[in-house]
RNA sequence: GCGGCGGUCGUCUAGCCUGGACUAGGACGCCGGCCUGCCAAGCCGGAGGUCCCGGGUUCAAAUCCCGGCCGCCGCACCA
């Protein structure tokens, strides 16, 4: 089992500490699901924290967040393609057990195209047709269908099917027109929303990066697809950000700044560039060096399909090498123009211009008496037609053939006329496109995690950044016998409980033990009440990361320990500020 | 889903091949006591185990056999 590989340690600590661990231990576990413990609840807190922070706060005025169902109606999928698209069917060799899509293999072996047979009906034609197992020539079993979407039932009524979200983006473009108007109707509009989502995998592995049940942190960014420089307002805030990007054929990743890889044509948006940088600062505020992580481009066939680009951040781990953070896609009108289809209604946006525009307009006139008197119940499909056809293509058939023929009605020259007419025109519609950044948070959390991990001699300390430590201080009293200290340290920490900061009291065992203990859940501020502490009300702060210490008055502490956490401040810089006698 | 390897206190592990003095041993951690003026010190005591689950073989199973579950690795899968 566990050896001593980086890996085995970090979910050793990961267990041992409270982190994370498989659910269901005690019945035997369940593949693809994930407990987090009172430690891991907290990281994945403040990381989702973080991520409103750089993908929604700080763009607040674009960018709200919603929260909707996790169970949809089985037409929402439908319209998305998931119901269609997720679902394969498959079958097994009964010999090797190597699995295929039955669609593909009656195909390639038949050349007949399958698609939309029932699974029985498959089956027969393997049987008939004596398809067998491309591999081993062994015999193939039943074609059965496998959906990763969760299947269940909303209500009493069999007929009345739901699925789990497999992502979060349908809620989303569900809800497009009314956060649209909610916020004032205007583009660019960004909708993020955390939640979770599930996905009923073949084969879940490789711990928490791959889950039947996670989060996602996700936002629609929705834009003017005419306006691409308007649609990205804040691109300067990324201005000469360099990116490592695999593109999609080329032999290997190649650095750009955000600007070149636009105006190279390698990101095809700037939105989706700007938001791929973000990603990466993200990412590296999580504690990733930049150097250890790149976007990858995927192939036409590797990409969903909506997407007409689509980059995935990688991040490097010990155990499994290149492991993919988060997604980022331009989804274009896909997921709108469908939505609309399916539901019937109308997803579009106006946008004004800024002042109306008088524009000359070809129309069709058509002769009403003429068509009615000659095609009668047919009349209106033909006006329906004949007015809905290109006045220029009209033209040439007038002036060729001398009449236009539409649905088989002949209308002569004389009963048509091509007029032009001037038309106010205060603004466009359109379908907004989309630019989507899709996050794992369980995979930045693992990450998180494994980047914090580091060995001090036969101790282990979990560095983490210090904004997202799940617990930001420790209070000791340096012996633990002492009713004087520990009462002392006891109203400290009380103090800085009602300050907010998540802390730990800890008064067992010896100092060096409990400093032990507090670096190995990654603690950044351990603060040690001693003897000079009864005598000038000041305590010392530790750094989990250098050891070194700072004498800081307690009147200052919660605001020292605010800039210590949060502006990342070194300890020197805080004694020198919030404890100005020290300095001599 | 296929193949390989594995599953023993909270954690890491000894024992398994060669069935029985195993009432399953140790270390770390945890709890209590003594000690302790700054980096897992020491001493004493304590709690803690469905030996993954089910079945089989046997007088006897942690140990051998079969099935399942879970984990890791390879293949397949991963809109």
């Amino acid at each position: 089992m566990a050896g001593d590989d980086k890996y085995s340690k970090i979910m050793e600590l990961a267990r041992r500490r409270g982190f994370f661990w498989p659910s269901y231990e005690i019945y035997g576990g369940v593949a693809g699901f994930y407990d987090l413990g009172p430690y891991g609840v907290l990281l994945k807190r403040r990381i989702i924290e973080k991520w409103r922070r750089f993908f929604i706060h700080e763009h607040s005025e674009y960018v709200v967040e919603i929260e909707t169902p996790i169970v949809g109606p089985s037409r929402v999928y439908e319209a998305s393609g998931h119901v269609e698209s997720f679902t394969d069917p498959i079958v097994a060799c009964t010999k090797c057990g190597r699995r295929y899509r039955a669609d593909h293999l009656i195909e390639e072996k038949l050349g007949v195209n399958v698609e939309g047979l029932s699974p029985q009906e498959m089956t027969r034609i393997i049987r008939e047709n004596n398809i067998t197992c491309p591999a081993c020539g062994g015999p193939l079993g039943e074609v059965k269908l496998f959906n990763l979407l969760f299947k269940t039932q909303i209500g009493p009524y069999e007929g009345s099917i739901g699925y789990l979200r497999p992502e979060l983006a349908q809620g989303m473009f569900v809800a497009f027109k009314r956060v649209y108007e909610a916020m004032r109707s205007r583009i660019p509009i960004g909708i993020a929303q955390i939640g979770r989502v599930g996905r009923n995998e073949i084969s879940p592995r490789q711990a928490m990066m791959r889950l039947r049940e996670f989060t996602i942190m996700e936002m629609e960014y929705f834009i003017d697809p005419e306006d691409r420089e308007g649609s990205c307002p804040f691109l300067h805030r990324m201005e000469g950000v360099k990116m490592r990007i695999h593109r999609h054929g080329a032999e290997e990743a190649e650095w750009y700044t955000l600007e070149e890889a636009i105006s190279e044509g390698v990101i095809i948006h700037p939105c989706l560039g700007y938001w791929m940088a973000v990603a990466q600062r993200f990412v590296e505020s999580l504690g990733v060096p930049r150097e250890n992580m790149f976007f990858e481009e995927k192939g036409p066939e590797e990409r969903a399909h909506y997407s007409s680009q689509t980059f995935d951040q990688m991040v490097k781990v010990s155990r499994w090498g290149w492991v993919e953070v988060s997604g980022h896609s331009y989804r274009g009108d896909f997921d709108l123009s469908r939505h609309m289809k399916y539901s019937g209604q109308d997803l579009t946006v106006f946008k004004p211009y800024p002042k109306p525009v008088k524009v000359k307009v070809r129309k069709v006139i058509v002769d009403r008496a003429y068509v009615g008197r000659n095609y009668k119940s047919r009349a209106p499909e033909i006006l329906r037609e004949a007015q809905s056809l290109d006045p220029d293509t009209v033209e040439r058939m007038l002036e060729e053939k001398g009449y236009i023929e539409v649905s088989g009605a002949k209308i002569p020259r004389e009963h048509v006329k091509i007029i032009e007419v001037e038309e106010k025109v205060s603004g466009r519609r359109f379908i907004p496109h989309v630019v989507e950044p899709s996050f794992g948070t369980d995979r930045n959390v693992y990450v998180a995690f494994e980047y914090a991990y580091r060995e001090k001699g036969d101790r282990v300390i979990l560095a983490f950044p210090r904004d997202i430590a799940p617990i930001q201080a420790t209070v000791l009293p340096l012996v633990e016998k002492d009713e004087e200290l520990k009462r002392k340290a006891r109203t400290i920490y009380q103090e800085l409980i009602n300050h907010g900061y998540t802390t730990i009291y800890d008064d067992t065992g010896s100092i060096g033990r409990r400093y032990a203990r507090s670096d190995e859940i990654g603690v950044p501020a351990a603060i040690t009440i001693d003897y000079q502490t009864l005598e000038d009300d000041t305590v010392t702060l530790r750094d989990r990361d250098t050891w070194k210490q700072a004498r800081i008055p307690t009147s200052n502490l919660a605001q020292a320990l605010h800039d210590f956490i949060y502006k990342n401040k070194p300890l020197e810089e805080i004694e020198k500020q919030y404890n100005p006698q020290k300095q001599s």
